[in-house]
This record gives C-alpha cells, sequence and structure tokens, in this order.
DNA sequence: TATTAAGCGAGACGGTACGTCGGGTCTTAGG
DNA sequence: CCTAAGACCCGACGTACCGTCTCGCTTAATA
C-alpha cells in the first residue's frame, strides 16, 4: 500500500520549485563547497524567489537536509543490508563501500555540509537521527540480530552500540581525517571489533 | 634547556595583540556560538585591528585552532593517561571526564566551532592532527602499551586503531548527538571494545 | 501641463530612501567637510543600507549632485534675474547675493566638495553643466539679451563669454582664495567688465 | 645677492629623500589619479618610509604644493611676460600658451590634484597664493602696468582685477570643464576684456 | 465562471561582515 | 638623530548575503 504521498503542507505549493530546490541545492554545495554554499546562490541556481527558499525551509541547513533525503527516498536504497551468513566478509562488504562513499568528491561535500549544519543544530541533529540515520541503523541492526540469532554475537551484546563501535571509528576518521581511509581501514576495523562482540569461553584474565 | 623561545615568526609582532586575539576568539564562540563568531567580532572584543588578524592566521578556523593549541599548552595538560595498572579501570575514567568535558558547555561550542573549520578545511585538519591530536594519541597508545605488555592486551594489536575503537564512537555520538553522551555509555563502550582487544584462548567459530 | 511624473528609473525604487540619502549628503558634507565625507556617513545618517546608495549613484560625488538638483529643484530657483532696467545695478544685486551666498558656510563646504568631485570627473562635469549650470546661465543670459535689445550691450556680443567675464573671475577667486571675497569686489567686477561690454563711439587707440 | 639656499629645516634632513618624494607625488598623480593618490604610494615609490613624508609635510596637498615649487623653481620660469607693444597680441600670446598646457594630460591631473587641495586646505591656499601665484600675477601686473603706462589701459584701472578679469574666466573654464578650452576662446577672451580695460572717451550711456 | 487569495519570480530594502586599502602613529635596527 | 621598514589601531571602501518586504503575475479553490 504505502500511499505515502507526503508533503502536501499547502495544496498551492509548487512541487517543481521544491524540486529544483533541493536539486540545486545539492549541485551547488558539491562545486562551491559549504563555505560559499548561499541561499541567495541556490535560490538563483533554482530559478526561484529567495522567499520561496524562507517559506518552506527554517534554514539552510534544513534544505540541504531535504535535499539527501531527497536523493535517499529515491530509488532504492531501502533493502537491507547483505547476509550471506558469513558476518564478517558481509560487515566488510558493507564497509568498504561506505569508504568508497565517503571518498568520493560527489558525496564528500555535500555530506560535510549537511554534517555541519547537524553540528550547530540540534534540531535538525534531532531530524537527522530520526528520519535518515535510524532507518539505516535499524537495517544494520536487522543483520547484526540475524547474526546474533545465529549465535555469532554475543546474546548480552547491545546492538545500538554495536553499530556504534563498527561505524563510529570510521566516520570520525572520515570527518577528521585523522588518517587514511581506506578499504584496508575497513576490514582490520571490522575484524577488531568483532573478536570483541562474539562469545566467548574465557578471556586469559579471570 | 632552551627555554621559551617561541614564536618570532618576525621580531616585530606584538605578543600582546596575538594573545589578545586568540583569547577572544575563544570565549566569543562561547558566547555567541559558531555561526555568529566573526572576524570582525574577534578584532574588536580584542582591541586589535581587523589587519592585525588577516596579517597572521589564514582563516577564522586558523584562529580558533591557535586558541585551542594556547590553552593546551598551557598548564599542564601534557602528563599520561592514568595507569593502576587496571586497564579497564583506568580507561573508564577518562573517558568518562572527556565525556564530561564534551558535556560541558563551556567547551561545547568552541570545541564544535574548531571541528567545523577542520571539516571543510584539509590543511587545518592536517595541523590538529599533528599538533594537538598526535600528542593526545601517543598518551593514550602508551597507556595501551603498557597494558600490552603486561599481558592485558593482544600483543598483535595495532593501538592507533585501538585508539580509534574507544574514541571513535564518543566523538562521534557527540558531535551528532546521536544519542545520549553519558558515563554509562562509556563504561558499555570500554568494556564491549576491550572484550575484543584482550588475548583470546579461543572463540565459539573456530 | 504634464505635472509631476518624476524619476520612475525603477518603480520599485524607495523615494523616501532617495530623500534621506540626498538630505543626509548635503547635511554631512556641511558638517564633516569633504575630506571626511564617506558613503557609509550618509548611508548611517540616512538610516539606509550602503548598498541602496551604491545601487543607484556611481559615485560619491554623483550623490552630492543629485542633492543639489534637488535643492535647486526645490522651492522656486527657477525666476530669472531681476531686470530694472538699469543692467549694472541689476549684476551687481546678483553677484553681491552670489557673493553672500558663497561665503556662507551653509553653502560654502557642499558646492567645494561638489565641484571637487566635478573637478576630477569630466562625466559629472557634463552632467553639471547640463543640468545645473546650462539653466543659470540661460536666466544669466535673458537678462543680457534684454540689456543688449535695449542698446546697452554692443550687439555682436557672446553672450556666453559675457556671463564667463563676469561671474569667471568671481567663482575664482572664491574657489582659490586668491583674494577677498567681497560686495565690493562684485561691484568693481561688474563696472570693469561692463565697460567693455557696451557699445563704443570709439577708443583713443584707432 | 639672494643667497637663497632655502630648506635647511635640519641639517640632518636627507636632500635624495626629499627630491625622490617630490618627484614620486608628481609623477604617481599624473598616473593614477588624485583619487588613488596616497601617502602610501608616494612613500613606496619614492622608496622612502612614511614617517619621512610625515615628518616634514603636514598633509598630501603640502607634498603636492612642494612638487609644484620645485618644479617652477626648476629652470628658467621667472622671465616677465612678452612686451612687444602690442598688449592685445602679448596677451594673445600667453593665455594661448596657458590654454596648451592646461590641455596638456602631463599638467591637467596634477594641477586639478592641487586644485583640489588648495580648495579645501585654506591654509595652502595661503601658500599657493604667496608663493606660486603672486610671483606670476606680478609677472602679469608689469605687462600690464608696461601697457598703462603707454596709454593703453585705463590709468585709473586695478591691475589685480584686469588680471582676474583675464585669467579667471580661463582658469573656471578649464576647472569645471564648462565648455571647450580653445585658443580661439583664450582669443576672444582678450579681446573682449581688453575693450573694457581700454580708456574710453565716451559711452553711448551717459 | 468569475473571484479571490495563495504562491510565485523578482528584486529593493536595512543590515552585518567580508577582505582590502590607506590613514597616521609608533617601534626597531642600521647608518 | 634621521632613515627604511613595517606593525599597529582604526575607519572606510565596495561586495556578498542575510532575512524581510513589497511588487505584479499566475494559478487553483471557492463562490
Amino acid at each position: 500500500m504505502t500511499t505515502q504521498q507526503r508533503r502536501p503542507s499547502s495544496s498551492r505549493r509548487s512541487e517543481a520549485s521544491r524540486q529544483a530546490i533541493l536539486t540545486a541545492a545539492f549541485e551547488l554545495v558539491g562545486e562551491v563547497g559549504y563555505a560559499k554554499l548561499s541561499i541567495e546562490g541556490i535560490a538563483a541556481r533554482a530559478g526561484v524567489g529567495k522567499q520561496t527558499i524562507y517559506r518552506w525551509w527554517p534554514s539552510k541547513g534544513a534544505v540541504l537536509f531535504d535535499a539527501f533525503l531527497a536523493l535517499s527516498a529515491g530509488p532504492d536504497e531501502q533493502q537491507g543490508l547483505p547476509d550471506t551468513g558469513d558476518l564478517e566478509a558481509d560487515l566488510k562488504l558493507v564497509l568498504r563501500s561506505t569508504v568508497v562513499e565517503l571518498n568520493d568528491p560527489r558525496y564528500d561535500e555535500p555530506m560535510r555540509a549537511l554534517t555541519t549544519e547537524i553540528l550547530h543544530d540540534p534540531a535538525l541533529a534531532a531530524s537527522y537521527t530520526e528520519r535518515l540515520d535510524a532507518p539505516m541503523k535499524e537495517l544494520k541492526k536487522q543483520r547484526l540480530r540475524s547474526a546474533q540469532q545465529a549465535g555469532q554475537l554475543r546474546t548480552d551484546l547491545d546492538l545500538d552500540l554495536a553499530v556504534d563501535l563498527l561505524w563510529g571509528p570510521l566516520l570520525n576518521r572520515w570527518l577528521l581525517r585523522s588518517g587514511p581511509l581506506t578499504e584496508q581501514y575497513a576490514d582490520t576495523l571490522v575484524e577488531t571489533t568483532l573478536a570483541g562482540l562474539r562469545p566467548q569461553r574465557r578471556d586469559v584474565e579471570a
């Protein structure tokens, strides 16, 4: 079913303008960078009056956020993570592709821009967490839950935390450029982290 | 010996102005927030001409960075992490205090501001990694190395990665506000992560 | 009839701002002098954004010029010179009042300022000649033409030149302060100059 | 006698710097125009510290003025006006050459610049009148006096005024560009003005 | 079917800050 | 003590955008 026709908001709202704005925002931020992204520029590129932006979005970050929403709501982003039964291999696959995406200049700048807005706007951060991050996280947790049920992860493991442990270091390295963001890094990260998440007979200590 | 021969750069440079600028920058960003932090404002607060800032710093981020440098070079930030022999307890202590600091509004805004600048300026990111992050990371690695030598960590463990695993999720949660940043979270994070870093007899999976 | 269809330029232009700017410019130049007259100051005094000035005027001089235009277009500056039939007396009257005006500090500074801008901007000079000077000159020439028709001036006299001869020395003395600018000077000037402009029976030299 | 070695002022003063500054000022004003003439630029062009200018001159105009002084004190500017016995011809010759000079772009900008400074600085105006204008005027008056003694000018004529009548309109037309400044204009000016200065038997009136 | 009222593109407006230029003062080092 | 050099505080430059505010025009929903 999924009727889903969101965002009437007002029946008079121009869908063409909305699309033009989101597209212009995403393209512009990739071309000129976050620092030089301006509402004025977005309006000009979209062929739209500034007021049309101010009427429907509270901030530049909100526009950017919606631009991302439109993107990820796009084709078919919603399928789950691969599940071959081999958790480590599956995770490596996913994290490697995350690395590739983060290194792709087409996404790097826009994502940094969105991140910046989120950094300084708790409301936007909440939106992000709820609308973009949570769905993704749910997919990740599903894969981990599957592994947990297969006895490949500790039964008392907090899956939210597990997701943090796997993706947090990756995102952090990307954001701060604290080191090269390679597929090799993704692999090692998965291996080392998983080691602590698996059921264990006993440690050396205790 | 070599005490004190600081920042000559130019023999004519006014140390008083430099200090005033860095102080003003740090205070202002805490008061008005990143979005409203302006070079004009810093100059006014510092009682300094704008040109004096433009003369010595290439960007607003660079000023902010130096302000942090001056702070951490300050009193005695350089002692190592606690080492009681109990790695888990020591790490919990440190991460908990990190949590407290990140939650402190006096540091939250300034650090977000600096992070934002780093996000969009690779040169600044490199400076950050080298001048601020690396020394801190070295202290953390020292503590882990000590544990490793005590047989509390796997001998083949990459300590750089280990630091990432411990601090990455924390910073990520702070930056993106993807969840409450509590001492409880720090504890769980340490426990779970350490589980994978310790020497292990064997897994369930062979 | 054609009353009043003034300055459309753009239907969106704010007439209130325009007036405020011209008034502020004229007042300010009188108060602070030409050297310290700034667009910034005019905008501030007028309660207007700087851009509103830059949008409609190409230079500080153009603003000043318009301020003068607005003034002279004001009340009823347009009536002709007095014509009692006694040319010498009428001219003395007019030149004396010119002297008084040039000595009036309320007009001295503004007129020096405008003159300075005209000095260095040929386009502005052309505007001045056409819009301010020409109308005034026409009135002066009318009075001389009347005298000419009454047989009080040589019939072959170039009236443009005659106006130059009468007002040129006065303005020059005012501008360069090459000597005291008194009503006595105006009188002598008129007397001496007129002597050469009248029809003459014969000279000493044949 | 006229020993004349002016301007010691201080025995330590560098004559080389002084010359370099005056030369730089005159050249620069011709190249970049009055509006963009800066003390900074003069100092740079002269290879001199700004302070050296501020130490010895009270204003930009004073530098410019001295630059002109140096020029006119130069070769042999001081000989009198031609005196062939034919006053009208002699005056036409002189005014025509004035016209040529005022139209020469090498002198036009610098003289406009100096005039501007004089316009707004009474002290400078006094200097100008005394040091540059008065000597020139004396030469002009000498020629007129000669004519007066030859019976070519009225005996009661104020020679100062006569000079004003002849040169005032010319300068005024040059400064304000109120019309083309041609040799033809100079001729007509001389002819018409002289007509009023000559001894007269009687007018039509009275 | 006409009337209205909202949304729209456009862009002027009062502002703030930008990054630069030059003003005039002061300090340093060298002759 | 004068000089070249140049840092300093300050104020203004002319530009870019901010977010708000009309302007007419188009267009969809109501009357």
